[in-house]
DNA sequence: GTACTGAGCCAC
DNA sequence: AAACGTGGCTCAGTAC
């Protein structure tokens, strides 16, 4: 065997072999390191050493571990063709031809398949692959098969690419245990292959095999064609719509595309089987890769119809675009202050335990009042009961002593009970009454409340809010809710999530809402609490820098009014945004006929709320569709009252009335919604039930306004991925904002292309409205406005 | 035991 | 009162 044959052979038997000088440092358990084996290291020592040293750094590529073939062999073992490369054993050499079909024939696993690499081809075949894709620039499938879903710990098994026909797939098992030189030289041939720039990768989910790339390898894909996202924006569907799966099963079934069984069972966890994790590939799992290359190259070959007949294009493009900032967004994560976070939560929990102690008290009491007495009457009707049951078995007993006595008294007895009982259903004893309360349990808390006399039809905070003024407990109860949804919402589970480097990392779901917004869970970090009235307990303040970092925040001033405005062509609306004015304060002047020097915070309407807080109500909720009721709700009006301001506000803005109307109509005639960058939502076109009707008018009303958005923030997202500066990046992002992490010296600058990227996206799909230029935050945590 | 649903509440 | 759009997470309660 020779030298790089059995340093290959060592490395698949899990032997860990380092070099340092003229020393070899064997590193195997016993039971592995078998004595003919040790006997070949030592025999091999000189050309291991050899193998193991750095090779000189200006070689393109370096040589593989291979040594000149022996002088009496040097023709193809299967044909007598040019030696291309060894065997897997080192024992063999075969040309290019065999070498393929060796793979081929072996695995007998797909006609498609035209190379299985093996370590020892590793370096060549990436050359060749680099040629192959150079001369023929055509898309391709990428697809990872991993041991986990985890990037950081998880590990790569195969990398597979190519089309139908022609799939290659590279066995990195082995770079796991390669020596750090090697596993440099790996990366950079993988690195030449996969990041190359204007290659088109196509693949099913890829923000998974960016990652797991990014993360193994430092390879950023540069343009990407994701089937998944593809499909989503063809059905117009979220993540999560239980009705249209977008998995590649799903999606391939959509396209009449046969998949057989799904062998993806076979990966995780592999590398902790150690002896599958050092063998051949087996056939099924190198079919199931095959496939896997296959199915979404056709997926992808059959969406580009539907994507032109539906005109989406530019989304589509849109999309593919911000995946790379999405990905990498989502690999870097976010720095906790968990000393901060754990004290806050301290704080919160000491007020929270305190005030359940106070309400707890009153509830039980209340409760065991008046438990004791529906127990007292309880009691009552079962003692009646009991004495009604008595009263009969004596006059039973009578019965019998004056009867035959043909049958026995116990008998007699039962018969005569059990005709009793039909008559008089039997009645339990009643429990003890007991008085404790789970104040997280929104039916006991009611039926303590009710105790108290206190009767809602709901525990959530607006149906118990009118009762704070009178019973101080319900105030108690809403401070004890907001301290106990903190804790269980935003406490340890959190924390439990960060990962070793003390970052925090969350799954981006890149068209996550119907409406086209990323959604992110496992955590939610859209959700971190922003309205924390005392600054010391504000939670994003545990959103760090890094030492030398500070975070910029900034996000997209009234954008949904804006791209309202916009699609609406709203003059009034238009140009108060144009002036620059407050808008809220603006439309209440309008609304209410105020002068134009009117304090609109002061000037309060029907004695309830302010004229501002009245007109950003209705500002806000008509891009929700609100109507009359729901308004009359919020402000605490009756519904005759809100009708007509809502008749004034239409007045003011009657372009955004007749838009809002008109897109409803539209929506439901052609059966879709749609985007200023062609993000289309479908609706149904036939619905009678005007309730049903009403709701998905005002999804449909909804659509262009959020989806929009949803456009400009990814287009902003990849703008910055493609112009920020290394070491600046952007960690968060939350439907109108964006969060950077930023080394100091760099602020301004970073500064600057924050605001550009964001206003740039914005003119992107925004050609008529004003956009202001952002306030960009600039602090050592997350700061809000 | 696990799986699902509804109430409630956090974000924009 | 479902009737104000898009989401995720937790808990209680129930069904299997």
């Amino acid at each position: 065997m020779t030298a790089s044959a059995l340093l290959h052979h060592l490395q698949e038997l899990n032997i860990q072999l380092s070099a340092a000088g003229e020393r070899l440092t064997i590193d195997a358990p016993r039971d592995v390191l078998t004595a003919p084996l040790r006997q070949q290291i030592v025999e091999q020592k000189q050309g291991l050493l050899e193998l193991l040293s750095p090779p000189a750094e200006k070689e393109a590529y370096p040589q593989q571990p291979q040594e000149t073939p022996a002088a009496s062999v040097e023709a193809c073992s299967q044909c007598g063709a040019e030696i291309y490369a060894y065997s897997d054993d080192g024992l063999n050499i075969f040309c290019k031809r065999h070498r393929y079909m060796q793979s081929h024939t072996q695995c007998q696993a797909s006609p498609s398949l035209t190379r299985v690499t093996q370590a020892r081809f590793f370096l060549q075949d990436l050359v060749e692959l680099f040629n192959e894709i150079s001369d023929r620039p055509e898309p391709r499938t990428l697809d990872l098969e991993t041991t986990g879903l985890d990037a950081h710990r998880d590990k790569i098994v195969t990398i597979a690419l190519g089309s139908p026909g022609r799939v290659s797939v590279l066995d990195m098992r082995p770079y796991y245990s390669l020596n750090a030189e090697w596993q440099a030289h790996w990366k950079r041939a993988l690195g030449e292959v996969l990041g190359q720039k204007d290659f088109l990768w196509i693949g099913h989910n890829l923000k998974f095999d960016w990652i797991f790339l990014a993360t193994h390898f430092g390879i950023h894909l540069q343009r990407v064609y994701d089937t998944m996202l593809g499909e989503q924006l063809i059905l117009g569907t979220g993540l999560h719509d239980a009705g249209t799966p977008v998995n590649l099963q799903a999606t391939a079934a959509r396209y009449r595309i046969p998949v057989s069984k799904e062998q993806r069972l076979w990966f995780p966890n592999l590398d902790q089987r150690s002896k599958e994790w050092s063998a051949p590939l087996p056939v099924e799992q190198l079919a199931y890769i095959v496939q896997d290359i296959e199915v979404p190259y056709q997926i992808f070959q059959q969406q580009q119809a539907k994507i032109k007949a539906q005109s989406l294009d530019h989304v589509i493009q849109l999309e593919n675009q911000a995946l790379p900032a999405i990905a990498e967004m989502e690999l870097r994560g976010v720095l906790i202050d968990t000393e901060r976070w754990r004290s806050i939560l301290q704080q919160k929990y000491d007020r929270q335990l305190e005030l359940e102690r106070d309400i707890t008290a009153t509830l039980e009491g209340a409760l065991r009042d008046s438990r004791q007495k529906a127990y007292e009457k309880d009691m009552d009707t079962y003692k009646r009961y009991q004495n009604g049951l008595r009263e009969e078995e004596r006059l039973l007993m009578q019965a019998y002593q004056a009867s035959t006595k043909q049958k026995t008294w116990p008998a007699f007895r039962q018969e005569g009970v059990n005709r009793w009982v039909e008559s008089h259903p039997p009645i339990r004893k009643p429990a003890l009454p007991k008085a404790k309360i789970n104040l997280s349990s929104s039916a006991q808390l009611q039926a303590a409340l009710s105790a108290l006399g206190i009767r809602i039809h709901s525990t959530q905070e607006a149906a118990l809010e009118p009762f704070a003024g009178n019973y101080p407990i319900v105030g108690q109860i809403l401070q004890w809710k907001k301290l106990q949804k903190f804790r269980s919402a935003f406490g340890e589970n959190i924390l439990a999530m960060i990962g070793p480097d003390g970052r925090l990392r969350t799954d981006y779901g890149q068209i996550g809402a119907v409406s086209g917004r990323i959604i992110c869970r496992n955590p939610n970090l859209q959700q971190m609490p922003a309205r924390e009235k005392n600054e010391g307990e504000n939670i994003r303040t545990c959103f760090i820098a890094p030492p030398g970092y500070r975070i910029l925040k900034a996000d997209l001033s009234n954008i949904e009014l804006r791209i309202l405005a916009e699609v609406s062509g709203d003059a009034t609306m238009l140009r108060l945004f144009a002036e620059g004015k407050d808008l809220h304060a603006e439309t209440a002047k309008l609304m209410f006929g105020l002068p134009e020097n009117a304090d609109t915070k002061k000037q309060v309407y029907k004695g309830q709320v302010s004229m501002r807080d009245v007109a950003k109500t209705i500002n806000f909720g008509l891009a929700y569709g609100m109507g009359a009721q729901g308004l009359a709700n919020r402000i605490g009006v009756s519904a005759d009252a809100a009708k007509e301001l809502m008749g004034t506000y239409f007045a003011t803005y009657s372009g955004v009335s007749r838009w809002l109307r008109s897109s409803a109509r539209q929506a439901m005639k052609q059966g879709y919604a749609v985007t200023l960058a062609g993000r289309r939502r479908p609706f149904p076109t036939n619905i009678a039930d005007p309730s049903i009707r009403g709701s998905f008018e005002r999804s449909a009303k909804n659509h262009p306004i959020q989806g929009t958005n949803a456009d400009i923030i990814k287009r902003a997202l990849t703008l910055l991925y493609e112009t920020l500066p290394e070491k600046v990046h952007t960690i968060l992002t939350v439907h109108d904002e964006i969060v950077m992490e930023c080394p100091e010296p760099l602020v301004e600058a970073a500064s600057r292309l924050l605001k550009d990227a964001m206003i740039q996206a914005c003119r992107d799909y925004l050609k008529i409205v004003h956009i202001p230029e952002p306030d960009v935050l600039v602090g050592t945590y997350w700061q809000k406005d």
